[in-house]
DNA sequence: GTGTTCGTTTAGCCATAGCTAAATTCGGTT
DNA sequence: AACCGAATTTAGCTATGGCTAAACGAACAC
């Protein structure tokens, strides 16, 4: 009798999405790191979390956090499995942007039927990674999730492929396909500016100088 | 200050658009007519038909129903218009059956941003019609409703198009299929059998023999 | 005109998911 | 060992949208 993801409700898909990202850098997801995710209070969060371990979606202890359990994380991966399947078919098939995938994407992903699902996923080929380069868990939620190397672990003068940026902020990725640093295209390494300053890349369009902190979230091989 | 469509819950959405459903047969919705369209009990509609008062999206008075205001008719043709659509494009671009596709419009409609409601139209070539034949309310919401010809309204012997077929019943819907009797197939009327019996009609896939309650519900021109 | 019946509404409940204010606990400092 | 501050939880509230049981009103029959 394990819980079908589409029972859950949307609130509760949008928690083990949040955990799940957070587990990413964090062993265990505290209420305050949860809450400023979601944009909710903090009570709100603790409420929550409640509930998720009475669904058996997370395994929690009062003043430490949660850790999603199996069945969390598979639900964490469904709603990913959408979310990035949507942003493909988005932008390949009605032309929608880099910049303003995602938040249609987030506003269709609790709404999306196994059904339509596999439609979506056959009609592009069964793809392996969505617009931005971030992998899509295949139909029995497997995700490839090796850590990739990012613009700062290059060396000046190594050319290299973007393959992944980041998918949430809009405003950010006007500006990276301005620069010409999409998923896809070629860039070349230039120098380190001293004393924690700016990485120089050669791209299509030119010559640009960005912040290590930003060089950091961008995946290149 | 009017009220946004994108504001308004789902649950009223869906409301307006049973009762716009409803304003076709009856003048004033009542209480039990909506309750039973949405399948809830008759106390829920009471207080949902208070709240869309209060939100000025209906006229409502006490024992005597509903009927819908202009912002109220405004709200309930978007969501119509997102939905079929939405059927449109399911049918065209992603295959979708006849059957299937008012449940999957059902569950994406509350979830189309204007955006992507604009890019499906366009992509579609700014149809007209959606699969089942029902019209698709334009940008400015406007929709033709003429009253249609239904095959009972033909004599024997008269050549047809199928124009429109009834949306929401997936075996029903599977059924006509196989009959042949779908929006743009060609008809001739056979025989009506007397005492109220069925009408004959000769389709692609032979003659058939529906009830005269079904081929009320077929428009055809 | 009175009564009965059916439809409608009121009253009071539940779950979900949010909030603020107040209490509590954990962990580090003295 | 006691204390302090920050994080967390509890307590108690709100809104939405359901429900059942009971009260009420409208309309038709007699």
């Amino acid at each position: 009798m394990s819980t079908q993801a589409t029972d859950l409700t949307v609130a509760v898909q949008d928690y083990l999405k949040a955990i799940y990202a957070l587990e990413s850098s964090e062993e265990r997801v505290t209420t305050s790191a949860l809450a400023g995710r979601m944009g909710v209070s903090a009570p709100s969060a603790t409420a929550m979390t409640k509930r998720l371990a009475e669904l058996g979606l997370v395994e929690r202890a009062p003043y430490r956090g949660v850790a999603l359990t199996d069945e969390g994380r598979r639900g964490a991966l469904e709603v990913l499995r959408h979310h990035r399947l949507l942003e493909s078919y988005l932008v390949d098939r009605l032309g929608l942007s880099l910049a303003d995938v995602h938040a249609e994407a987030e506003l269709l992903e609790h709404a999306l039927s196994e059904e339509l699902e596999a439609k979506i996923d056959a009609e592009l080929g069964y793809p392996t990674h969505d617009p931005h380069g971030d992998p899509i868990p295949d139909r029995e939620l497997r995700v490839t999730h090796g850590l990739q190397r990012t613009l700062i672990d290059l060396e000046p003068g190594d050319l290299a492929t973007i393959s992944r940026i980041p998918d949430g902020d809009p405003e950010l990725l006007r500006y990276l396909g301005e620069l010409g640093l999409v998923p896809g295209s070629e860039v070349e390494l230039g120098a380190f500016a001293p004393f924690g300053g700016p990485v120089t890349v050669r791209t299509d369009t030119g010559e640009h100088a960005i912040s290590r902190e930003l060089a950091e979230r961008i995946a290149a091989s």
